[in-house]
RNA sequence: UGGGGCGUAGCCAAGCGGUAAGGCAACGGGUUUUGGUCCCGUGAUCCCAGGUUCGAAUCCUGGCGCCCCAGCCA
């Protein structure tokens, strides 16, 4: 027994549990799964809980997880989101090898096994409209009515399936329903759809066909066709797995999957569901299904959210029968957690406050050591430019300090990381009383940030030389939504935070950002971790706030304002 | 008043009849040239009520609450 994560008990969820069961008692050789998207849209991370589990299953148990397309309903398909989804399995780290399916590469075996079902009287075609249907279907409490074409005989229902598909009839026209029990108390048993008529052209089989066979009809077969062990799917499929059984029951099917069921994810302060994800895109509220923002695995990667961060999340909110609402900040800690290892240090000042050192002679500069992580120590260190004139970020200054507050202030003296200890003798004000220009003075013999004689200074600041310094853009991002669970009133645009990203323009950096690497994660010391966006250009340089740094004194200021 | 699920700390989640793991959050403390990281500490009798048992979060009975299902979506 393999357990992925610290916090796994030693059986693991109820799902590894069923597994480990199977495969100790010989119910099955090896575990197969599978991640059946339907490409209609992109994924998010409630998906990754998906892929996790389905991947991570396979792995534990020395089995395989395939890849499977749910490519039922060419009316919402398209090939852009077959490709989007295998980067994004790729890129979250996992691999299906060989195993690469589509529910539509199973068509013909599918009308065949239509067919089986007319032929044994299992299945009928059926002239109502849709909406018919609906009527005859009954309600929660009330049975349906049958069909007057139930009783349609084999002949008669194998001909007209057989015109279905070769296009005699409009859509909508007719269906295949399985003939099962109209007063069923499982809706999904009564009469369920199979085959209903789309004169849609397919990603994939392009005009071969006009009839496509419901979910139902095709999830189970595809898992009994792959030889999947064990097929693991939401909470909401829990009343269709009598269905899932019906069919492979009255099918030649080559093997025989169980169907369990689990709880999605939900996650605070945003949405996971594509139809409202699809709204937020259509409506620009987002600039896309990539936008940082997005709870999409596309958007948390733009925004630098590593992969390990998320396999690590989906270990730990764990897995169970029971709705939940996940808090945001487990991923965000997930995130700080990886990046806290491998983002490499470097400073950058987001709303400058201009400083200069009076006593530091003009048009001299010098190189400073900085260490490129104090968590890795094999990150070696850089040089970092110091001058008379420099960059401070403007919270770390104030004219009249409130209690504990450690930055700088007049007559305060704190330290510029890896550089000096400065002490502030002046302020310069605009009209409106804010500080322009901080004139201080520095210890020459506190050179690298520690002093001789042993004082000690409250504060640490990061700086940038401004004449060194490169320019360049950084967007902030906070909640999309303001409350955790948006859309709870029936209003999801209402509950939409304005202030979802804010956009810096006049960020300083230290020189050696300048040739950041597109995908590599850097910190800028004090403030979070950040990575360039792809609208940087080679002359403009765009950075994400992948997420802040924890900050205590912000939380500190936050309650004594409270 | 139909069927299917689920109820353990603010949020997740172990527990599988032997006397409530762990993580996140919060709060307190220590270390610290990031108010970061790291380290230490602080919280529950398990939806309610009966019952079985030497012993119940775990079993039984009855309540209560929440979620899903009436697409020719998945």
């Amino acid at each position: 027994m393999t357990t992925t994560n610290s916090d796994s008990a030693p059986g693991g969820d109820f799902i590894r549990q069923i597994i480990g069961d199977d495969l100790r008692t010989g119910r099955h050789g090896g575990a197969v799964t599978r991640f059946p998207p339907e490409p209609n849209g992109y994924l998010h991370i409630g998906h990754a809980k998906s892929i996790c589990l389905n991947f991570g299953v396979a792995a534990e148990f020395s089995g395989r997880c395939h890849l499977r397309f749910d490519d039922t309903n060419p009316t919402k398909e398209e090939q852009e989101y077959i490709e989007a989804i295998m980067a994004d399995v790729r890129w979250l780290g996992f691999d299906w090898g060989a195993h690469l399916y589509f529910a539509s590469d199973y068509f013909e075996t599918l009308y065949e096994w239509a067919v089986h079902l007319i032929e044994a009287g299992h299945a009928y075609v059926d002239d109502l409209t849709a909406e018919e249907i609906r009527d005859h279907r009954g309600t929660l409490t009330a049975p349906g009515t049958d069909s007057p074409y139930r009783e349609r005989d084999v002949a008669e229902n194998l001909d007209l399936f057989g015109r279905m598909r070769t296009g005699e009839f409009a859509d909508g026209a007719r269906v295949l329903r399985a003939r099962i029990d109209m007063a069923a108390a499982n809706i999904n048993l009564r009469d369920p759809v199979l085959y209903r008529i789309l004169h849609s052209p397919h990603p994939r089989t392009g005009d071969d066909w006009c009839i496509y066979p419901t979910y139902d009809f095709a999830h189970g077969q595809s898992d009994a066709i792959e030889h999947v062990t064990h097929s693991l799917c939401t909470l909401e499929f829990e009343d269709h797995r009598p269905l899932y059984d019906w069919l492979l029951d009255h099918l030649p099917v080559p093997s025989r999957p169980r169907q369990y069921e689990f709880a999605r994810l939900n996650l605070s302060y945003t949405v996971l569901s594509k139809r409202l994800l699809m709204k937020l895109v259509d409506e620009g509220h987002v600039r896309g299904w990539d936008d940082p923002r997005m709870p999409t695995l596309s958007g948390l990667r733009r925004r630098g959210f590593p992969p390990e961060a998320i396999r690590d999340f989906a270990g730990r909110i764990g897995m169970a029968k029971r709705d939940s609402l996940v808090d945001m900040a487990l991923l965000e800690h997930c995130v700080r957690l990886q990046l806290n290892r491998e983002a490499p240090r470097r400073m950058a000042v987001l709303r400058p406050l201009k400083v200069v050192i009076e006593n530091y002679p003009e048009g001299q500069s010098e190189m400073l050591d900085a260490i490129n992580n104090p968590e890795d120590a094999g990150a070696g260190s850089r040089e970092v430019p110091f001058g008379r004139d420099l960059y401070i970020e403007r919270d770390d200054f104030m004219e009249e300090p409130v209690r504990k507050f450690h930055r700088l202030a007049p007559g305060k003296e704190v330290r510029l990381r890896y550089a000096y200890f400065i002490t502030c003798q002046s302020v310069e004000k605009d009209q409106t009383g804010a500080p322009t220009v901080i004139r201080c003075t520095y210890d020459p013999a506190t050179r690298g940030g520690d002093a001789p004689d042993g004082r000690k200074v409250k504060g640490t600041l990061h700086w940038v030389s401004a004449a060194h310094a490169a320019s360049a853009e950084v967007r902030l991002y906070g909640h999309l939504f303001t409350r955790p669970d948006p859309g709870a009133d029936g209003d999801l645009l209402a509950d939409l935070d304005p202030n979802s990203l804010e956009t810096l323009t006049e960020c300083r950096l230290e020189p050696s950002l300048a040739d950041l690497a597109p995908g590599q994660p850097v910190q800028f010391e004090r403030l979070g971790y950040f990575r360039l966006d792809p609208d940087t250009t080679t002359a403009h340089q765009v950075l994400n706030r992948t997420v802040p740094l924890r900050d205590s004194w912000a939380r500190t200021q936050a309650r004594a304002k409270a």
